[in-house]
DNA sequence: AGCGTGACATATA
DNA sequence: GTATATGCCACGC
């Protein structure tokens, strides 16, 4: 069954709407849910993430992306995240 | 149709 | 621990 590219998006952004508060993911963690890469991922939240809270999804080294990194921290850390010399402890937070 | 680019991941040095 | 290289996949020119 071929995965239309709106529908793909939607499982994302469900997914990205599905982590608890206190808890991150990566893109590979969601890409490996939805069944598409991380690239697609990315793609999905930098096109119209605006809906979902992208700030809970990190890099696999639990790093953030760059256009965002500080907002990104700034709002896990509000959360309770424990972040570390600008990365996410993914040990203790990652999710699911 | 081909090429370059990017909110990534993994492997290797 | 960081830096570099390769693979992946979708999008815009």
């Amino acid at each position: 069954m071929p995965l239309d590219p709106a529908d793909v998006d939607e499982a994302v952004f469900d997914v990205v709407d599905q982590i608890p508060a206190g808890r991150v993911s990566t893109y590979g963690a969601i890409g490996e849910l939805v069944g598409i890469g991380p690239r697609r991922v990315a793609r999905a939240l930098s096109s119209g993430g605006g809906a979902v809270p992208w700030y809970r999804v990190v890099r696999a080294d639990g790093s953030a992306a760059e256009p965002v990194r500080v907002r990104q921290l700034e709002m896990l850390a509000a959360e309770g995240v424990p972040v570390r010399d600008g990365r996410v402890v993914l040990s203790t937070v990652r999710w699911p």
